[in-house]
DNA sequence: TCCCGGCAGTGGTCCGACCACTAGAATACA
DNA sequence: TGTATTCTAGTGGTCGGACCACTGCCGGGA
């Protein structure tokens, strides 16, 4: 909802989100240099540059250094490091993820039972396989643990979900990152994706969800453990009541 | 996940989240303005101004042009603007949109029928109150809805769940308003809506997500309807199978 | 008292120069 | 010939300093 400003951040955004719309710029597509593109929009390179700062800041175009400026590819991400940031500035907890993730995973599942395609299917499977694989190796083993749930999310068939998705677990990897080398009964996790495959290759939804929900709590104890132990123990709570709401200013959004 | 790269745009951003971690900065504080603080991080202000551009794009910061530039304020919102962008960008369809709605939306409703508190639960009843007050005007009944919604947001003691609810409801939000006034039957939203409160406030998490998916089915399938009439008809299926990877033109005019 | 013009402070835009990085071409070496 | 090294063109990143545009406020005049 870019407005329509004099602004010439928004000149850009809008010139390039009409690119995008009419299918002149595709993931992966390049855009001009800066100076000529800048030269080509009548504006500084200095503006242009503001307006790409923008795009690039929300995940969709991708500037590298000495290279070029391209739009994005890959799964979208809705915000990036945003969740991190925004995190730190309303004191979002750790357990607030997790349930986060929770619901979206669990109902990911479901979906991906309903509409899940052969090809998905396979992928899964391989994914298992690997983590069956690896379960000597909690590192690699995480990277096949983050691509079957990936994959689950592509077969939801809804990518908006599946950004969400991937918002909160890059946010939730970092972390996960750090007490990984503690992981212990990985064989007990590929047990418990092999059955959440298994759900969502018969097609049984309601089982999809309700195994991915006990996965991923069982996933979080697990985590909250290594992360106990290694005494990196940040902010982890229980939702004892709810989360103090200190806000009473209504904080309406008119304009 | 913001690394610690050379790049300046990063070293903003890092020495400003480190002021907001430390709490030395608050939602609604001022930071110096450019050149004041460009010097003192012995930064240009070109520079300066990408990192605030960055903090700017995701929500963080909230630059007013001739006032000053200040941490945001009000519920947190995670990809402001990104969605409408990326959606362009791969596509998102109407429905999908309406899809994570109702999943979100609904457990957030079973969760704040657990964990809401009676302040919360009194302003919920003021905004039905409203609802029904107002069921002739169409403009007027869309902000207590919305205000309705985002209570049991609140209510649900997850911040982060909410702020992605923000997040899709905003991008629904503009679509809404071209069709707001083709409304009827608000008499009938108003009373699902009054379900709804009861469900929350007898503390019934089953009875409050089974209803509050009722609705937003209903009052997805009333926008549609209106949206046919209003001619303005965009993308909007049904699930048929499961969504095309990324090869769907859409390339409606948007503004 | 009220209106309005000016003023100071702050973000927005621009320019033009130079730095830093990357990839590939040209060159040197074995 | 094949491989390693160096050079170079192209591209984004940073700089500083000038000037524009907006906002809020204060003081003078009706």
């Amino acid at each position: 909802m870019p407005k329509n400003d004099t602004h010439m951040t928004m000149r850009v955004v809008n010139h390039i989100r009409t690119m995008i719309e009419s299918g002149g710029l595709q993931p992966g597509d390049r855009i001009p240099p800066e100076r000529e593109f800048a030269r080509k929009l009548r504006i500084s390179r200095a503006s242009l540059r503001t307006g790409i700062g923008y795009l690039a800041a929300m995940g969709v175009m991708d500037v590298r250094h000495g290279v070029g400026t391209f739009v994005a590819e890959g799964p979208p991400e809705i915000g990036k490091s945003s969740l991190s940031l925004l995190g730190a500035l309303h004191g979002f907890q750790s357990w607030q993820m997790f349930e986060a993730r929770r619901i979206l995973e669990s109902e990911l599942a479901a979906l991906a039972a309903e509409r899940g395609k052969e090809q998905q299917f396979t992928a899964m499977s391989e994914e298992v396989t690997e983590m069956y694989a690896t379960v000597d190796n909690p590192m690699e083993y995480l990277i096949h643990d983050v691509r079957f749930h990936r994959v689950i999310a592509q077969a939801s068939g809804n990518p908006i979900l599946a950004a969400l998705m991937e918002t909160i677990t890059s946010a939730l990897y970092d972390e996960r990152r750090k007490t990984a080398e503690r992981s212990r009964d990985l064989k007990q996790s590929a047990d418990l994706h092999r059955e959440i495959y298994r759900a969502i290759r018969s097609r049984n939804p309601h089982e999809a969800r309700s195994v991915m929900e006990r996965h991923l709590a069982m996933a979080q104890s697990a985590q909250d453990l290594e992360a106990a132990e290694a005494g990196t123990n940040g902010h982890v709570g229980k939702p004892q009541t709810a989360s103090a709401p200190k806000r009473s200013r209504a904080a309406e959004k008119q304009d």
